[in-house]
DNA sequence: AAATAGTTGACTGAAATAGTGGGTTATTAT
DNA sequence: ATAATAACCCACTATTTCAGTCAACTATTT
């Protein structure tokens, strides 16, 4: 059970953005050298991230991405959706006309799986990006004292 | 983000010893049918399964796994860690020596993840093998209460 | 002795993932 | 105008993981 790069990249470049990106745009380029994320693959995941609306581009020189909202207003939930990032814990994807077990039924464990499912995306929908940069700057302070 | 098969198999197969095998051990070739899974891949679950000492086995005519300590002592946390189902939501995977920027810091998400990281594993602690058996039984009579 | 059932290890096909590379189009600054 | 910038778009590939198969061997019971 794990998070593909491509999530974990795009909820980094979405919150670099967040960081970044309050005035002047930012550029794929930018993002790709500040985070260390192949420019490509970030083409790639932009090209989602526009389709869903939480980003606006802006062409030329000077261009590059702004979030479509308040940074407050996009959840991590969201992002996920965008980049098709699924949570699917079930075997059977949930198909009520195809159960796990083959024969209508769900299976012994479907009920669980789906909870899982219930606690993970309620969770990712509890939080924002503006949460996000709090919490780092919280934990850089945190980490300075300590040195 | 999902779940293996080998990690849904795991817990679906020892739902299934919970249930059946209180008396008598239960072969792998009655789980594999009457979960619908390959036997030779439920031979390589069983294998880590025993390794963690949750179930013990009993060979020739008869035999089979029975459960190592009650249903309602075994967590599913554990059983992902017996099969190596690891719950990995960081790219870094959390090692101190070279967290996810590669510069020695925590890239800005690294937090987040890790208390994802922390929802999921509270939660698959907080079920046990029996609790799944009666979340069960009560769906099935609620799903003969709607029919 | 025969049947059962666990034990072990090597191997394979398919799919998903992560990433590359090249070219095109729109916009801005000079 | 033109050069630079940066988004846009598409096709391709290497690697890894996953799911499953196959074959041979060992212990136990009847």
């Amino acid at each position: 059970m794990k998070i593909t790069s491509r999530g974990r990249y795009a909820v980094l470049a979405m919150v670099d953005i967040a960081k970044h990106g309050e005035t002047s745009p930012c550029s794929l380029a930018h993002i790709s050298i500040r985070q260390n994320i192949s420019l490509s693959y970030l083409e790639q995941i932009f090209n989602d991230l526009k389709k869903a609306e939480l980003v606006r581009s802006q062409r030329g020189p000077g261009g590059g991405y702004k979030l479509s909202k308040n940074s407050s207003d996009i959840r991590i939930l969201e992002i996920f959706d965008a980049i098709d990032e699924k949570i699917k814990t079930t075997g059977c994807g949930n198909n009520p006309k195809a159960f796990c077990s083959g024969n209508g039924k769900k299976c012994l464990t479907h009920n669980f799986w789906e909870e899982l499912e219930g606690v993970i995306g309620n969770y990712l929908n509890s939080v924002n990006l503006s949460d996000l940069i709090e919490n780092n700057a919280e934990m850089n302070i945190r980490n300075e004292l300590i040195q």
